[in-house]
Parts: structure tokens; sequence; C-alpha cells
DNA sequence: GCGAACATTCGACCTTAGTCGAAGACAGCG
DNA sequence: CGCTGTCTTCGACTAAGGTCGAATGTTCGC
């Protein structure tokens, strides 16, 4: 059986290194690459047929857990493995509770990278000991609910949506996307309607707390507490 | 000698905890407290010669490091001590960057609480092993020169700011505010002036990556990229 | 007291953002 | 085939955002 794996990191080297650390366990691996979010569905868009992607978090071009949302929204059968720097126990769980089947940190061997590796293509779901979600919990509940609104976005959606987290005109995104800024603005409200955004301002606050401490993530979305004060 | 030391944090019980630890090693100590960013600036403002602040970082009104970034730039000769759950090398090393003259973790004991909370007071500046700042590297350089555009901001200015960082539309702040939306608007060009942002968007991008991972911190201010792609 | 610098306030004016309705493209389904 | 639903696209219209210039008040130092 060959697999095809799909191997996401910003720096070539380290790309390199983690297929080669693949490879050493699974001899019978074909690697597509991409070192960016658009790469990384412009690859799967180009091979359907992918078995598993590493995804690192801290990607150029969108934050990384929006992108592991959506990917899982699009692709709900693909195995998403996340590879992370950062690997307290808090990032683990968000990863797994976004629908990752695995984590591996950025600081394991080979050794531990292949046997994740092959315990996903087999099926299995590797979690870290220590990093169970809780979905009772209100946090994770938030972050859950959080991660099904942008698993909801269309992929032409998600490219203006990943603009929007640079701070882009609507002008600019039309340009780069070459539609015309209507377009772009009708976009915009969808986005804004599947995030419970009331403006553009509050989209991106969603997103930065995806990856803030938990107790952050509540937002006032409805138009209730005007005189909330602090 | 008294010492006025104002307790900023959320929770009314750790604020009392806080304030038992103190006087436990500090006889002669008067407190204030504040439990938001807001009745923090109030409280500073009727209490002008208070010696201490201890700040928690996480605070409902306005990002922790924000506060504190402002704070130093108003009150630059006022020690603040910086009181925070999230106690990982970075955060630290962040708030002793952003002007703080100490950090004490919210799982220490009384003793160290005390300890550090003494030699600041005499004028000493408690800095965790490990913790040092590093004003060469890049990553610290960037979050230094955002405090200072932070620092900047007026008391005034800052409120704005606040609200905008819960996505709030011009409307709503200057009727809370109670002034006009032409003023409100005013205010913000100033803001986005200081901040060095092209719109409220990117300011509260800016603002998010106070608390993010140093490499996200590289915002593109200039209208330069548009081709950048990723 | 006087002038300089600055914070705060505001109105007029233009730009950008966001909504609504609608049209064409494309898929799946009976 | 014809129907339905969704994605993508767009123009016209209204609402919100942002700039400029200016008036007022305050705090300095001279």
């Amino acid at each position: 059986m060959r697999y095809e794996v799909l191997v996401v990191d910003d720096h070539p080297l380290f790309r390199a290194a983690l297929a080669g650390a693949v490879a050493g366990a699974c001899s019978d691996c074909e690697f597509l690459e991409a070192d960016c979010v658009a790469s990384l569905f412009d690859t799967l868009e180009q091979h359907p047929r992918t078995d598993l992607v590493l995804l690192d978090l801290n990607l150029p071009g969108a934050y990384g857990f929006c992108a592991l949302a959506h990917l899982r929204g699009s692709r709900p059968e693909l195995p998403i493995i996340v590879v992370s720097a950062t690997d307290d126990p808090r990032t683990i769980r968000q990863a797994l509770l976004f629908g990752a089947q695995g984590f591996i940190s950025k600081s394991a061997g080979a050794d531990t990278i292949g046997r994740d590796v092959q315990a996903v293509l087999r099926g299995e779901t590797v979690t870290p000991s220590g990093c169970e979600a809780d979905p009772t919990s209100e946090s994770d509940a938030a972050a859950l609910d959080l991660a099904q609104r942008m698993a909801q976005l269309t992929a032409q959606q998600f490219r203006v949506f990943g603009m929007l987290c640079l701070g882009r005109l609507n002008k600019h995104i039309a340009y780069e996307l070459q539609i015309t800024e209507a377009t772009v603005k009708a976009h915009m409200t969808a986005i804004m309607r599947k995030l419970g955004a009331a403006n553009r301002t509050q989209a991106v606050l969603l997103a930065g707390h995806l990856l803030l401490e938990p107790q952050q993530l509540k937002v006032p979305l409805e138009e209730s507490d005007w005189e909330s004060g602090c």
C-alpha cells in the first residue's frame, strides 16, 4: 500500500527532516510539500487522494488553528497530524479538539514521529497523555463551537478570511483574488454570519482568541451588553 | 514609612489573598483594590501617591500587556509587579520587557510574594533567572517597539482603544464615553497613527500580537507588500 | 501674564464597509 | 431533462469608518 503524505511547514529544511523521519518508519510513502496555507489547499486540490497531512501550526498566511479547523471542515475524512514548536498541554488539547488525529512536538525524535505517523495511517488517533479534551468544560466547548463555525467557511471565503486576518482592505483582497470589491463584501458578510461576528473587527478578534487563554474566549456577539463597562 | 499598594485582579478572593501575603511581609501597607482596567486608572487618579501596583495580566476590559504598557507610559516612576497565572519564561520576559519591576506567579507562596514585594518597594527589580530580556533579539525588539507605541496613548485614547479591542462600533464607544462619534473618530485616527496601523482592524491585530508567539509579531504596517501572497 | 505645546472636542467631507436582491455556473437527484 | 441547492459573482444603496481643519481648555516654562 502506497501512501501520499503532505508536509506543510514554511521551513524547507524542516519539511525535509520531517519527511525523512516519516520515510524511515514507512518506506512506501510519497511526499508532497506546501509552505503556506494557500499552497496547502492548492496541493490538496491537485492531489485529492492524499492520505495524511502533517500541519505546522505557525504558518504564514493564516492563523494555524483556523487552517486546521477549515481543513477539517472541507475534508472530514482526511487524517491530520499537527506539528508545532509550542507543545504545552493546552495547545495539544486544542489541536485534538479541532479534529487533529495526532500531535507531534518539533522537539520529538525521528522514532517517535515515525511511530505516531504509522499509527495515524492505520486509522488510530494518537493522544499524548494528560491532553484529553473535555467537551463538557466550558472553555473546550467554546473552542469547539468556534472550530465548527470556522469549518463552515467555503474555500473562497476562507481565502478572504485569511487576508482579513492580515488587516487588508476589501479593495486589496479583491485585487489579489481577481474579483470585484462587491464580491469580497458579499463573502465578508457570509463570513461574519457564519462566525457570528457583527463586523470585521470582531471576526479578527474571534480568530485571535483561538490562540489565547480560554478565559478570553468570551466575545460579546450579541448586541446585548452596551452597558457592560468592566 | 507607610506604603500604598494597589492590587488589581478581577477576583475579589485573590485580591484579598494577595494583600494578605503582602501584609505578612510588610506591616505598614495600606491597600487599594481595582477589578478592571478602568477602575485601575480611576483609582490611580484618586490616589496619585500610590507606591506599587500588583497587576494581573488577564483582566477584563483590555488585554493585560496593553494595560501594562500604558501604565508604564503614563506613570514611568511607579513600580509595577505583574501577577499572572501563566508563568512561562516568554510571558515573564515580555512583562519585564514592558517595564514591570517584578513578576509573581499565581502559584507562588506567600513568603516568595512578600520577599519580592519588599525588594521592589526598596527600589530593586526582581528578575526570575532565565528570563532576562534581550533587546538585541529581533522578537524582543519588536515587542519593545510595540510597547513604546502603546505607551504614547493618552488616557482617553486608551479608553477608546480598550473598547476597540472588544469589537465595539464607534457609535457605541461614543455612547459609553459620553462624547460625539466625531470625537471617537478623531481619537481613533490618533491611536492608529501612534500604533502604526492603517485601520482599526490592524490596530486590533497589533494588540492581539502582543500575546502571541513573537514570530507572529510581524504585521505589514506599510502598504508595501500587496503582492506578498504567502 | 503670555505664548507654546498638547489633549479633547467637534462638524464637514470623502472613503470604506456591509446589506439586499439577483444573476449565472455547477453539482446532485428524481 | 428539470428541479433544487449552493457557490460565486456582481451592482445599487445605506451605514460606518477615517481625514482634515478648527475651536476650546489646560499645563507648562519663560
